[in-house]
DNA sequence: TAAACACAATGAAAATCCTGATAGTAGAAG
DNA sequence: CTTCTACTATCAGGATTTTCATTGTGTTTA
């Protein structure tokens, strides 16, 4: 999974960040609204964390901008604003939901994991697939109601895989997904066949089908 | 693959009837109860597509009726009702799956696939050719019994020709069931004609007859 | 019929992908 | 702190798929 965190105040930044990168979600990060602007127009987001008190732009537009763009990433904004008013305005524009300052983090990562549920597998915490079995919030798989352990880049690349099914993703798009932007695109992306490797061997060995063709010079489709 | 639509809806029956056809699968056709009786009885398919809504009888007999013959053809029910108490009458007198109009062409496929895999998982499902035996679950193919490695794109294109069997096949089409989304529009198919040389080359060379005649402008007919 | 053209077949080479082995790393356990 | 273990990344090989250049074959036209 991979978020964008947009806010001004460092601290506060850097909390969130941490929290979310220490349950292995991809973090990136803005502090103005420039950044953000540029970030979210350059790249996909599960959810984008939107602090609506930026210092060189208002907040909302980045949400009109969004939904103008078609973009489908969650959007969670965060406000120390009480006012009504900023959240039916949010929530007009497209925002998924709204949280008041002062809050738990875990509260905050409660509901980001809801709007990435919501918005990727139409509110159920399963996800299945013909023998194929995923539960999001136990982080479990299983083919034919056998569990199968995957590890946690196996379990990401599935979950990348089941939420992007029947349409061919790139490599690129899947380092991006996966690893976040500390990796150069120029790069190349061996690994990624590792990972797939296994994972399909897991799948398939627990007596799955092979759902997973390679698109020649692209990437992969699933499904 | 062999199935048998039934549907009283004349332009519903041809989409879906080209929409299987173009990929490769074998299409039988019945506007009504009279019709898609006497079929079943006498052929057996690979999945039967039923509309609840035919104008001389009730589906669902027809459901209980494959069923008391002993037959295995799988059977999606597709009808408009929207009613529990339809489907669950469908899936107790043994359909295998269920479908609500209006549907996409592509659910519908991936539906008749799952049946179809799941029907076949177990028990071999060959197609056999003068000296040419391709089993389906084990994706192994043979020439008089004697095992020949094909690579994935050969495989595909042999169960292609043989399920087009006697038919012209256009490039087109060819392209479209081997590489289907995964290829931008293709103006350009030399890479089939290598894959097919490549295949002609294997079978030939472990004792089977060249059955596969280019078509000059168009594309190639086997058998 | 011969020439001109379009399409098909071929072999070889390049690009991409898969696999198994291996080494580095981080976290857990002792 | 050290060892153990599971995970991730890297690499080299071989396999697969695609591209390319060339040659061969069928079709049309003069």
């Amino acid at each position: 999974m991979k978020i964008l965190i947009v806010e001004d105040e460092y601290q506060l930044l850097e909390s969130m960040k941490a929290y979310f990168a220490e349950a292995g979600t991809i973090c990136e990060t803005a502090s103005n609204y420039a950044m953000a602007s540029e970030k979210i127009a350059l790249y996909d987001y599960d959810c984008i964390l939107l602090d609506l008190g930026l210092p060189d732009g208002e907040g909302l537009d980045l949400v009109r901008k969004i939904r103008s763009l078609k973009k489908k990433d969650g959007i969670l904004i965060i406000s120390a604003r009480h006012s009504l008013d900023d959240k039916l305005n949010g929530l007009d524009l497209g925002a998924d939901d709204y949280l008041v300052k002062p809050f738990h983090l875990s509260e905050l990562k409660a509901r980001v994991t809801a709007i990435v549920r919501r918005k990727n597998f139409d509110g159920t915490n399963e996800i299945l697939f013909n023998e194929l079995t995923v539960d999001l919030s136990s982080m479990k798989t299983a083919v034919n109601k056998i569990p199968v352990v995957l590890t946690k880049k196996e379990y990401d690349l599935l979950i990348y895989f089941l939420s992007n099914k029947g349409k061919v993703v790139s490599k690129n798009a899947m380092a991006e997904h996966l690893w976040g932007d500390e990796m150069d695109i120029a790069d190349d992306f061996d690994f990624i066949y590792t990972h797939v490797k296994n994972l399909r061997k897991k799948l398939v060995e627990a007596g799955a089908l092979d759902y997973l063709k390679s698109v020649y010079g692209i990437g992969y489709k699933f499904g």
